[in-house]
DNA sequence: GGGTCAATTTTGACACTGTCAAGATGTGTT
DNA sequence: AACACATCTTGACAGTGTCAAAATTGACCC
């Protein structure tokens, strides 16, 4: 039903067949530049239909919900932040330890510079409830468990402490997550700081041995 | 100003002089009878305004904006939370390594059982920007001070590691800030497993020595 | 080519929301 | 009693998400 009829081709005034061509990309990409500018709580989907030329109601043809579409974004990060985490984990030029190191400055880093993106793949009501797609469920939940198998490797080659690999994982995420948040929610206030934090937080972690 | 006239005696059906009595606090009261029964996202003032039995343009003339009566309940929430933690470490019974476990385990558990309300003390635009009002600046500053205070002592007896003071308090706040958002924001869902995740989070920072 | 069907889009409407401007109502002070 | 002022109400406006019904348009079969 959703599958959107002529996927490739999704730029500017190529819209060959259909009513508008691929309104649901468009959508999304539209969607992505109106938060850019002006942030995720001023995102309306009638404002959103403007930008992409069609009337207010459009969009629900392609998104059920408000909810639907945030979701659909929030998959993209989540598959952007997948890529970018394997990447550096599979790079065999790499110690554990400086994997480790990207790993949660680069989780960091994600975050700080995609703050809009980060802010709408967490919170905003996204994973409360039963709110959550089946879509973002599937692009998310190996994200989170590619998370866990990184943790449980660098436990493996001794690197870092800890007991169960997931009670582990959960803490380190935990941190990640929480520097992030409070640099986003605007309590950390100097991004000059985030990356010496991001650093104190590997120190800490780090087995003292290694 | 904006000092209340009778500030004693905000219950029920007490209005002795005043047109309402003392409207502001009625309406922080009803704002949170409201936020307990269905969440912070849908308390509108309208609703407020309804709930304490006065019009929908009342409540404006006690609160400049929706963003400084959200302020003035986030405020409640710091000084509260701030009270607990300073009696939990002014405990001359416990131990540092007691002292920090409940710290650690005291913060996660403050934001579980009151997730609206923590939800509120951050997020929600109320630090971004130039949002935060000066009263809950006078509030919150001294909490978060508490906590360098209470790492550097810590750090200090040499229970915990970490360099500078200030960055392994940002890290250890990151971490318990992180925990409890992902549980609030449905990311953990097993609320059993909050207090093993809370309990890893301090094995993992006190130094393996003592 | 013409007719049919379903996907797509639009118009109209509803119940909400935050907030402003003006007016009404009561309280305290002189 | 009279004034000033804090407080509260009514009316209004521009937004919001979302539903129902109507209109448009492309694709497909004969």
């Amino acid at each position: 039903m959703n599958l959107s009829v002529n996927q490739g081709a999704a730029q500017e005034n190529a819209r060959p067949s259909y009513h508008h061509g691929d309104l649901r990309q468009s959508l999304l990409m539209a969607a992505k530049s109106l938060i850019a500018e002006a942030g995720i709580e001023s995102l309306s989907l009638r404002k959103l239909a403007e930008r992409a030329g069609v009337s207010r109601t459009a969009p629900y043809h392609h998104f059920s919900d408000k909810n639907d579409l945030l979701c659909a974004i929030a998959a993209e990060g989540f598959c952007r932040r997948h890529k970018a985490a394997a990447q550096a984990f599979d790079n065999p030029d790499l110690s554990p330890r400086e994997q480790f190191e990207q790993f949660i400055c680069g989780y960091i880093k994600f975050a700080a510079e995609n703050p809009e993106e980060y802010e709408l793949m967490f919170g905003r009501n996204i994973w409360k409830q039963k709110n959550s797609t089946q879509e973002l469920r599937d692009v998310a939940y190996p994200c989170f468990q590619h998370q866990l198998e990184m943790i449980r490797s660098w436990q493996q080659c001794g690197l870092i402490g800890g007991e169960s690999a997931l009670r582990t994982s959960q803490v380190i995420w935990g941190t990640v997550h929480g520097i992030a948040k409070l640099w986003i929610d605007g309590i950390y206030t100097d991004l000059a700081q985030i990356e010496e934090v991001s650093l104190c937080a590997v120190k800490m972690f780090v087995n003292k041995t290694v």
